[in-house]
DNA sequence: CTGAAAGCGCTAACAA
DNA sequence: TTGTTAGCGCTTTCAG
């Protein structure tokens, strides 16, 4: 809190007019004679007076604060999405409060609870999955605008911004499928969770449209972490002949599934097609690339402060989901003989 | 902003009994009888009561705010140090509002004063290199407790928290010569920046400890991105024989070396061993895997929080700098030969 | 143990 | 165009 107490009367006094003509100049008000208005910038610069926006906010029961949550901020996916959303929004002057909530309902309910006592405007979420607007507000905060990023609420009762996780998935799983693979497998993600169920209907489907048996293919879940689809896959390898090709339900796992594959004594994009999704900055960093579906997330993030600040300006607006078409982008892990 | 205005009247109202009553009664003060205490919680859970701390923060003057304000948030190391303090601080109960200077003086000047302007109680930063305390405060926001991480404040004027990057640098470096290696190069990092000059220092130290002549070593500066140093390296590649290993700013920059070494024909680990410097989460994904310097983000993250949170309670105790030994931690990058 | 009253720093009618 | 007057929702002496 700032030490200094300089406040409008302080400057008023300086300037030689009253509190509310300060206020108004500092405001730019054109009620404001600009010559009175340069003597009180003069003035406010002079004393060096700090605006006090928790006492303007107090009284214009408003806020430029926005609260953002984030699941799991330890995933790079995450904080590279985070990082999106905090410029989203600072571009266009909010500040932002950010708080983790490891995949924590009850971690995730306080936060929320602590941006609304705050006075956030709004909060923008990552949320645990399996989360709806009610416990979310507690039944109290009603009214306080929520948009979510990359995963629903339930209930449809928010704002959501997504990537079009069945299109990408399909796209890559298409990629594969070109180059002759028969025998594919999706490994990687939570079962009954949205982003799940969605990146493997994608895979599903380009394999049988590919005219392949769906009995072919190995459908493996795991926790989305490095270090579960490392085991996974290590303890997979043991039990005969791998997949021609696996793609992965996100680049955390992939990037196991690699490490994995390569503790087993086979090479991913050698020995076997690996691919990915989100495409975050890892992905072309060292070899083999990794070939993955890049899903625009400063898009994502600057649909999402669209939304929330629209949603700011006119609460009863209805309800609006969006989505982004992802792009595959092809690198080496995908491609064999190399 | 809290749309619904329960304010403390109303809960007085409800419970019978007046607003200072409750106001105590909410703190949990000694001072109130257990059994009214319930009468008013019970009366605020029913009226979905949302507790207004940045009223409260106006009348105590004081906030549990604090502002981190970081220079790259881009680079995965900087996102990582980002949520690490994000969990120390809201571990000690703060709430953190978050904001990215990429790089920019302007834009850092303009954060810290908005932090303050919301009434951060204090201020972590990792500054944009050449910050000193009165441009940061505008002269203007004396007495914000400020307390930087990684890159110091120029002046001494703040409490700093960074990893010894002379040690750190020095021990990897001898790592290196331990295998015999007597063509060395030090890469990336930006001239004039303290980081820069520590952990070239410590290069050299060890490489004047072996006994072998500086000038049979290589500096090559660069910006300290995954591109330039690519780009750098591939340059390099063209002029003559590569030195046998190569000892990275960070590994940011070793990522950018390893893959622009990949594209000039050569293999990191394999032709040329190289090291780097923070040991962010890429370090152990895909092969060959990077040997790095361990710094102890979390620790360091948690003694910026102790050290500000200290302040906080007694702004004139002395400016402290703290230093954090780190680790080496070798993996296939920097062994040949394998 | 509880209530009354003043005021944190600011904005916003309403007057002048 | 500017000043006066009330508060925003909360904490905090000070009385009772």
């Amino acid at each position: 809190m700032t030490k200094t107490s300089i406040t409008l009367p302080d400057i008023a006094a300086a300037a030689g007019v009253s509190k509310s003509t300060v206020s108004l100049a500092l405001q730019d008000s054109p009620k404001i004679k600009p010559e009175t208005k340069r003597k009180v910038l003069k003035a406010a610069k002079q004393l060096g007076y700090v605006y006090n926006r928790a006492a303007a906010n107090l009284r214009r029961r408003s806020s430029e604060i926005i609260g953002m949550v984030i699941n799991d901020l330890t995933n790079p996916f995450f904080a590279e999405l985070a990082v999106a959303l905090e410029r989203s929004f600072t571009d266009s002057g909010y500040v932002v409060m950010m708080a983790n909530t490891s995949e924590d309902m009850q971690q995730q309910e306080k936060v929320v609870r602590t941006f609304a006592e705050h006075g956030a405007a709004g909060i923008v979420i990552c949320p645990v999955f399996g989360t709806s607007y009610e416990q979310l507000t507690s039944h109290t905060m009603k009214g306080l605008p929520i948009v979510s990023v990359m995963r629903p609420i339930e209930g449809n009762a928010c704002d959501f911004i997504s990537p079009d996780n069945i299109a990408g998935s399909q796209a890559v799983t298409a990629h594969l499928l070109a180059q002759s693979f028969t025998r594919l497998a999706f490994l990687g993600g939570l079962d009954n969770t949205s982003v799940y169920e969605s990146r493997l209907a994608g895979f599903k489907t380009a394999v049988s449209k590919a005219g392949i048996a769906m009995e072919a293919c190995e459908i493996l879940p795991c926790p989305p972490t490095r270090e579960a689809a490392a085991k996974l896959i290590m303890e997979r390898a043991k039990q005969g002949p791998l997949p021609e090709a696996i793609v992965c339900y996100s680049d955390v796992v992939a990037f196991g599934v690699s490490f994995g594959l390569d503790r087993s004594g086979f090479k991913a994009g050698k020995d076997v097609a690996v691919t990915g999704f989100d495409d975050i900055q890892g992905c072309n960093v060292f070899s083999p690339s990794l070939t993955s579906v890049h899903i625009y997330t400063d898009q994502l993030a600057k649909l999402a402060s669209e939304s929330l600040i629209n949603r700011l300006k006119d609460p009863e607006r209805p309800i609006s989901n969006q989505t982004v078409m992802p792009k595959v982008m092809i690198r080496e892990s995908s491609i064999l003989n190399k």
